[in-house]
Parts: C-alpha cells; sequence; structure tokens
DNA sequence: TTCAACAAATTGTCCAAGACAAATGATCCT
DNA sequence: AGGATCATTTGTCTTGGACAATTTGTTGAA
C-alpha cells in the first residue's frame, strides 16, 4: 500500500500557499520534496504538508522563507514554542489555564459538556465578555493546537460546529434593532475565505452595540459586496479574514473594493491576517482587535449626528 | 485616464475562473483579449469580465466553453433566458405560485420580510412539513432562478444565510434527546462539498425522530469521518450531496468510507447529486428524498429491537 | 551613536507553450 | 431505447525564465 499523498491543488488549499510559490519554494530552498505519482505530477507526503502548516504560521508571525523553509521540523517546532508565545504574548498564554479546559472537552469528545461549558461561560460573563475573552482566544488556541498536530481533524470540526451554534443561537436569542437604528452593517468575506466564525462574532458584537447586521455569510465577489451594500443601503461593509487568502489578494481586494464602494461607506477589516496592520490600505479601518468594534461604532454615531 | 482594467488575479477573484484557465481560453478560444499594462501583464477591460461571468453562469448551468466562450455577448444573453428554462421543466415551476413569494422577498432585499414569512410558515406547518414542503423545494427553486440569471449572487447569499439561520434557530429550540436515546448519527459532508443546508436540513428532520445527532459541518476527509464515528460511537454515518462533486469522487469516497467503517455503522447519502442512485454503492442506503428520513429512522429502531 | 540614502538580496507572481487524463459527445451495434 | 467504442473537449499540471516590490545590509554624513 502507498503512503497517502496530496496534489498540489490540494496542498494550496491545505496550506494556502499558491502553487507558483509551492513550485518555486521546490527550486529554491530544496523543501518541500514531493515525489511523483503515476502521471509525473507532485504528490506531496503528508508529514511534508504538515510541515508546511507550520512553516505558514511561522511566516504569519513574521518569519521569512529564505531562513525557515530550509529548517528540519525540530527547528521549527522550537521556533514556535518561542516566537508564537512571543507574538501573540501574553494575553493568550495567560488566560490558557482556563481555556484549557475546553481544548479538553474537544479531546474528549464530550459535544454534551462542551455546549454545557460554552452556555454556562456566556451566562455568567455576558455575551459580549464572552465573545471577547473567550470565544476569540480559544479560536486561536484551537487553530494553535491543531497546527502542533495536538489535535485532529475532526475535532476541530467538533468544536466549530458546536462554536456556530452557540453564536447563531445568541444572535437569534437578540432583540430585532429598532427599524430605524444606524448604523446598517454589512458582514460577509471575501472568496476563498471559507472562515464564518469571526463574521459570527463581529455580528454578535455589532448587535450588541444596536446596529442593524445583515450577513452574505462567506465568499462574496467583490462586485457583489458592493451591490449587496448597495441594495441594503449600508452604511459600513465589515470584512473577516484569516491567513487563508495570500497578503496580496487581500489588499487588492480590499482597495478594489474601497475604489467601487460610495464614499460615504465605511470598509472595515479584521480578523487574523497580518498584512491588514502590515500593510494598511488606505480609506479601510483594520480592526486590530474585537474589542474595536463597540468603540468603532460608537465614533460612527458620533460623527454622524 | 485609461480606461479602468483587472489584474488576472482580480479576474480570478470576480469570476471564479482559474488563472489558468483564463490562459487558456484565450489561447484557444480568442476570448477574453486583455490588453497589457506597463509591465507587460494582462488587464482585462471591465466589458470583458462582465462577459466572463455570464459565461460562468451558462457553465454551472451545463453549457460547454467552446460553444459559448466564442460566442457573442447578445447571443449569449439570449442563452439565458432561453435554453435554461427548456432544462429544468414542469416540476419546480408548477410549486412556484406558494413559493415565489419568498422568492420576491429575496428580490427586494427584504431581510426582515423573508425572516417573519419564514418563521411563519414554519409555526404553521410544523417544523417537519416546514422543511420538506417549503425549503427543500424552495431550494431547488432559488438555484434554478439564479441559473436563469433573475437572480444576483448576493442576493443568494442573503437567502442562503437566512436559511441558516431559521434552521440553526429550530435545531436549538428542540428538546435534547435522552441520554440513552439512539441511533446516534454522526453528520458531515466530503471535502470540496461546502453545503451546509442540506445537513441541517437532515439534522432537524433526524433530531424530530428522537435522533442524537452530532454534526462536523462540512468537507471531511474520510479517515477522519471514521475517527469521529468511532469517537462518537455513531450507529449512523449521514452525508449531504450536490452536484459540486464529480460522480467518480461521491463513489470511490462512499465506497472507501463503507470499506473503513465498522460493519454494525449504517452510510446514509441524500442531495441532489444524481450519481447517488444512477450508481449506487454496495453498503451505502442511498435517501432519494427528505421524506424518507423518518421512515429509515423507524426502520434501523425495528431492526435493532 | 543616529539617521538617511543607496546597493544587494529576497520573494511572490506572472508568462509561455506543451502535455495529458478525465469528462463529454458522437457513432455504431445490438 | 440501451450499451460499447472512438473522437473531441477541457481543466490542470508541467518547466524555466523573468521581473517588480519588498526587505536587508552597507555606507557616509550629521
Amino acid at each position: 500500500m502507498r503512503p497517502i499523498t496530496l496534489s498540489i491543488a490540494a496542498v494550496e488549499r491545505n496550506t494556502g500557499l499558491s502553487k507558483d510559490t509551492l513550485r518555486v519554494w521546490e527550486r529554491r530552498y530544496g523543501f518541500p520534496t514531493p515525489g511523483r505519482d503515476a502521471l509525473a505530477e507532485r504528490a506531496y507526503p503528508l508529514d511534508q504538508v504538515e510541515k508546511l502548516r507550520v512553516i505558514k504560521r511561522l511566516m504569519d508571525a513574521g518569519h521569512r522563507p529564505g531562513r525557515i523553509v530550509p529548517q528540519p521540523l525540530e527547528e521549527l517546532l522550537r521556533l514556535c514554542e518561542h516566537s508564537l508565545g512571543a507574538t501573540n504574548g501574553a494575553g493568550a498564554v495567560i488566560a490558557a489555564p482556563d481555556l484549557r479546559l475546553y481544548i479538553d472537552l474537544v479531546r474528549a469528545h464530550d459535544v454534551q459538556g462542551l455546549r454545557r461549558q460554552l452556555l454556562s461561560a456566556q451566562l455568567r460573563l455576558g455575551l459580549g465578555r464572552f465573545v471577547i475573552e473567550v470565544l476569540s482566544p480559544l479560536n486561536t488556541l484551537v487553530g494553535d493546537t491543531w497546527m502542533r498536530g495536538h489535535l485532529e481533524i475532526f475535532e476541530e470540526h467538533l468544536y466549530t460546529e458546536q462554536i456556530h451554534a452557540a453564536l447563531r443561537n445568541a444572535l437569534n436569542g437578540m432583540p430585532a434593532p429598532e427599524a430605524a437604528s444606524r448604523p446598517r452593517v454589512l458582514l460577509t468575506t471575501f472568496p476563498n475565505e471559507p472562515h464564518s466564525i469571526g463574521l459570527l462574532m463581529a455580528e454578535v458584537l455589532l448587535a450588541l452595540e444596536g446596529c442593524r447586521c445583515v450577513s452574505l455569510g462567506t465568499q462574496t465577489p467583490v462586485w457583489d459586496i458592493v451591490l449587496a451594500a448597495t441594495a441594503q443601503r449600508a452604511d459600513i461593509v465589515a470584512l473577516s479574514f484569516t491567513s487563508v487568502l495570500t497578503p496580496a489578494t487581500v489588499t487588492e481586494g480590499l482597495a478594489e473594493l474601497r475604489d467601487k464602494l460610495p464614499r460615504g461607506v465605511e470598509v472595515w477589516a479584521g480578523g487574523a491576517a497580518p498584512v491588514l496592520h502590515r500593510r494598511p490600505t488606505p480609506g479601510v479601518r483594520a480592526l486590530d482587535s474585537l474589542t474595536r468594534i463597540a468603540a468603532e461604532a460608537q465614533r460612527w454615531r458620533s460623527e454622524r449626528v
């Protein structure tokens, strides 16, 4: 029996590294070193894909490919422990002891327990603090844990599904804002950005501020975002990003969107894509944290009085 | 001032056609015919991008690129109106009168109205009939309408988001089944199958029958489905399909899953993928309609007494 | 030391043309 | 009508080269 391998397209999906990048790394740095299948096409072994994911993670933390791609895996993991801790800093790590509990429930596949725990935290802290202090760092922690290979894919799915349910549940329970309430916020993500949890968290926080939210779900083409914003007479278009999209895609997409939207409509961009703050797009507000949402909503209101 | 143009990456983002495809069409069919910018890179005029979007729609409706890509735009628009009507025939259209109302609300971008209408139908019919008699045919109708170009992408997103919310809402309001209740059902889709509405509808109907449902959300690799089924001690693995996946992928995936799962675990496959019934996989139950779910659940119970 | 300007290295994306398997359509034969 | 066989269509992958944009390193002046 042959070991399991992935095609270059599958690796692109899994790692977020473009086919071009994967090929040029192979040429320049001697990694990855995919075998070839019967058709002489690249066949990436699973462990190399794992390593590529680690590399991607490190690059998001500011490392450069030339330095890290040729390194052996152990060296990279050492870097992970070190620099990830440094970057993401005290916040996540200090909070960790509490959050471990959730991870343990996931690892134990205790869906009911996880659901109870989430609901209990939500009631104890209130919805806003629950999202900001529990869900958000927990997502990062789950991401980290998964990256380091300490979580199966299906466990991550299990977790994501419960968070999804919890957030929808919360949204559903919130009173509808008054019909004339402003601002009107349109939420979505760009094509190829399938993660909806950030979107839902933002929607909850916006709704808490009394904003009228309309979500398009994930993966809306730029032109359709513009159409929707016009149709809904949106005051704000809010986008959520992870690091699945390449920095260039993010920047160009935002510039294009900003250009096509009417002047009066604000563009907010948030999420875990480093490029948002490294190279901010003119006319786009990059929110570095979910906590900023409330303040920004209030700013919008004060400016429009 | 030069006319506005888009880079190849931007066109990929806007149309969903890969860079490779765009280049090869240019070579083969003589369209698109992008100019070149100062760097000698392709620069696509907006009107060509529009035409590409029309082409993409027609292709989703079953047309082949060789026939339509070289056609002039007017011809394509005629095709949009004309040929799609013939393909999908009477079934959906006859059911239309009642359902048209929902479509009209979507087209009017009346999110609140749509939400109210859905809730009202749900209360009037009861959850089970609501899902089977309203949501399911409505999904088909929306799909048809979209293919004919009578619905913008963002309108389809708007609709999908509301259905999502309604189903989550319903699930959330249902009483938790007893701890020992059986069967335990694991729900998910295969990788590259991103549609979750079918999954949610199935989950609702299963929950109505008192099954203990655990959903993994969409896109779980086969091996992880097996791991999850084992971890959750599932009695049934339920999969949802649309026609995004190629028939081969569906058949092979099901065979592999069936092979790796313990004998005692049933595999149920449902959804709008014709191959499920054309070439049924041994050991897999292909459900041709959501109405079958209740009966199948009862069959399972009667067999395990 | 500190800061600016310039040179060098790094890195992602684009290009061209060719190849080929999988999917689809056409044709012929029961 | 249904089924097997052959031809065409079509998306994706391949190689190797090129280049602009960014980051890094160095030099020289304040």
